[in-house]
DNA sequence: AGTATTTGACCATC
DNA sequence: GATGGTCAAATACT
């Protein structure tokens, strides 16, 4: 229940945030039509602001922003169902609506003790020859395979896995494994629920930041820019701009760093990284723009703040949320927001990234 | 009722 | 003996 309510808060600042930045952009458009080569110390639009948006379409999108945060606002997070998937449905759903979710949290007494809502987050990692075998592959824990099932419609078996230390520390962290459709080499992995063992706070201190990340609006375009040479070096530069964005916010919110865990034990020379938008962030299906900007701005966006922790105890979600919220709800403390005025890194890194491409 | 997830026993390997 | 994979069965969920 407690989850829940984070998780809707989450949700409810992203559409906020989102709401406001398409406000920004549309500002911008209205007042300052020819400051899209601006420099990146003023506020101006995100890369996504792009002159191909017409002002309509800016106001229909705010509009609906704000539609869902007073959706959510109202607890009917489960009930509004656009393109604009927000961070929750993929970030904390374990295949329940939230609407259910809610619902038998309060119809069941005797809910289900075993599968319980737990932080649940899905990363995207791409095998390389040489590495190790699906399952086996190291992201700085040690997990037993306890079960194997063919999913319906799935080409691939989904692997089942959890903490080695269950039983010895009670760490409940499990991960499911399954090999994406489009390209076997390609492991989505799914985590649900946080270490709690030794090895989250172990792999803190010796696992070093590193990731490396990829852009596209969906896997096929992410596939299909890494077949474009001239794109690596933007997106090699995007990387080092997300990083050092990175750096600064670890320093802002030591909480909840942005290095993965996965990638912790891991580098280059593994062969192995792990692709971003590991969250599914249908975002992005809302845009006509195929820019890459779109994407990055979308993918920090949501990305940034809660998906990727580097001390092994996966997505911060409730950390996140404790910060963001305190004790009392986004929507009665409206000045618990203020913490986001630190995270405008988002839009000068846009910015840059703009001038980069 | 059908599917997804988890459990627990059994077995293999080191 | 410890660790980890396989698999049938049980259980949760839709």
């Amino acid at each position: 229940m407690e989850e829940n309510m984070k998780c809707e808060k989450i949700g409810l600042i992203s559409e906020l945030m989102q709401g406001e930045e398409l406000t920004k952009k549309l500002y911008d458009q209205l007042f300052s039509p020819s400051s899209s080569s601006s420099s990146s110390s003023s506020s101006s639009p995100s890369p996504s602001t792009s002159s191909h948006v017409s002002n309509e379409v800016l106001i229909d999108k705010i509009l609906l922003s704000i539609e869902k945060a007073l959706t959510m606002v109202k607890g009917n997070v489960g009930q509004i169902k656009t393109n604009n998937v927000n961070i929750i449905d993929s970030y904390c759903s374990n295949g329940t609506p939230k609407s259910e979710i809610q619902d038998s949290k309060f119809k069941h007494k005797h809910v289900s003790k075993k599968r319980k809502t737990m932080p649940m987050w899905t990363e995207q990692v791409k095998l390389y020859l040489g590495t190790a075998p699906e399952g086996s592959m190291e992201d700085g824990y040690s997990w037993r395979k306890y079960g194997q099932k063919d999913i319906l419609g799935a080409k691939f078996p989904r692997g089942y896995y959890r903490c080695t230390h269950r039983n010895a520390q009670g760490c409940l962290a499990t991960k499911q494994m399954q090999k994406s459709e489009e390209d076997p080499m390609i492991c989505e992995i799914t985590y649900k629920g946080r270490h709690t063992c030794t090895q989250a706070s172990n792999l803190n201190k010796t696992h070093p930041s590193k990731i490396k990340l990829t852009f596209g609006k969906n896997k096929s375009q992410q596939l299909h820019q890494k077949n474009q040479p001239q794109d690596q070096e933007k997106i090699q530069s995007l990387q080092q701009i997300i990083f050092s964005k990175i750096e600064e916010f670890d320093n802002i919110f030591p909480p909840f760093t942005f290095s993965s865990q996965s990638i912790g034990s891991q580098n280059e020379d593994n062969n192995i990284f792990l692709e971003t938008n590991m969250i599914e962030n249908n975002f992005m299906e809302n845009e006509n723009n195929n820019n890459n900007n779109i994407f990055l701005e979308s993918n920090i966006f949501s990305l940034s703040p809660i998906h990727l922790e580097s001390n092994g105890l996966g997505p911060c979600e409730s950390d996140i949320s404790e910060i963001i919220s305190g004790p009392n709800s986004v929507v009665n403390s409206p000045i618990d927001l203020d913490i986001f005025d630190d995270i405008n890194f988002d839009m000068d890194f846009t910015i840059n990234a703009q001038e980069l491409c």
